[in-house]
DNA sequence: CATTAATCCTTAACATGTTAATTATTATGA
DNA sequence: TCATAATAATTAACATGTTAAGGATTAATG
């Protein structure tokens, strides 16, 4: 068997799926405490970051597909900590916006948040760090356009 | 509101799913011929590196999780691509195989498969490519052990 | 040897990923 | 204006992610 591709160990796409594991791993064991899922807690982020928005501007900056999405706000609403509105100058989009209730999950984890960026930071160093972001910036297809 | 976040264009987690949409994105277009999902793939090639093993290490080395690789195998077993037999001197273990069927899946696609791997490394250098998964490698929790 | 604990795997339940089809609304062009 | 195309969002269907519970088998301990 002529083997031209690289072991599994050193694969890229695999390699990332293992990454994010180890990231998401105390991230997961912070949003146990909340109740609310990683996505719904990026979704929450994005929107007390820059404001009100649409949804397909939503589903880009959180990373998400359109159906996911869709779904998580359905929850999200249940949930009460966002609204739905519909866009009165053109009545196709819907306008998410995050509650009281929502932002403030967002601020009372917000420092326990900063911490397990700090601790990562402290394991890779600063350097190698912002290193690993600029290098998995130039994968990113969003970047391209 | 103090925010004490990083923007989620510079969050570890978020850079992490977006790099691996972009390296997916080829991916996923050359399995799109093929039929089978990217666990499904990973789950062969996994196989087709090692040989035959039990449910538990061929988790281990898809980076899957349990309850998915078993509905996983399950899927492959009816597709053909794989075979499941009771370990005979421990009765709990299954061991998984890749069929000559599987085997030529992985086969016909390894050399397009390996084109993929060869523009990403141009794309981000050699040097920059290894960098990368070495940084990566600091974040995976299996890394620990 | 019998009970308990540990291990391997499966199943269940719910959330999300992914692709495709559908609906409602707005924009376009004859 | 009317038919058509384009856009925003939803829904559907199936696969996987994730956590918890359950079943079968083996190991450990008294």
């Amino acid at each position: 068997m002529t083997n031209i591709l690289p072991p599994t160990s050193r694969s890229l796409p695999i390699a990332l799926i293992r990454a994010r594991e180890g990231v998401m791993g105390p991230i997961r064991d912070m949003l146990s405490q909340t109740g609310i899922t990683e996505q719904q807690w990026r979704v929450l982020r994005v929107l007390a970051e820059y404001g009100p928005m649409d949804t397909k501007t939503l589903a880009d900056r959180s990373s998400l597909l359109f159906p996911s999405l869709t779904r998580i706000a359905s929850t999200l609403r249940t949930k009460g900590l966002v609204t739905q509105t519909r866009d009165t100058t053109d009545r196709r989009r819907q306008i998410i916006e995050i509650t009281r209730t929502g932002q403030k999950i967002i601020d009372d984890r917000a420092a326990q948040t900063a911490q397990i960026v700090a601790d990562f930071k402290t394991r890779l160093g600063q350097d190698k760090y912002e290193t690993l972001l600029d290098l998995l910036a130039l994968l990113d297809p969003g970047t391209d356009k």
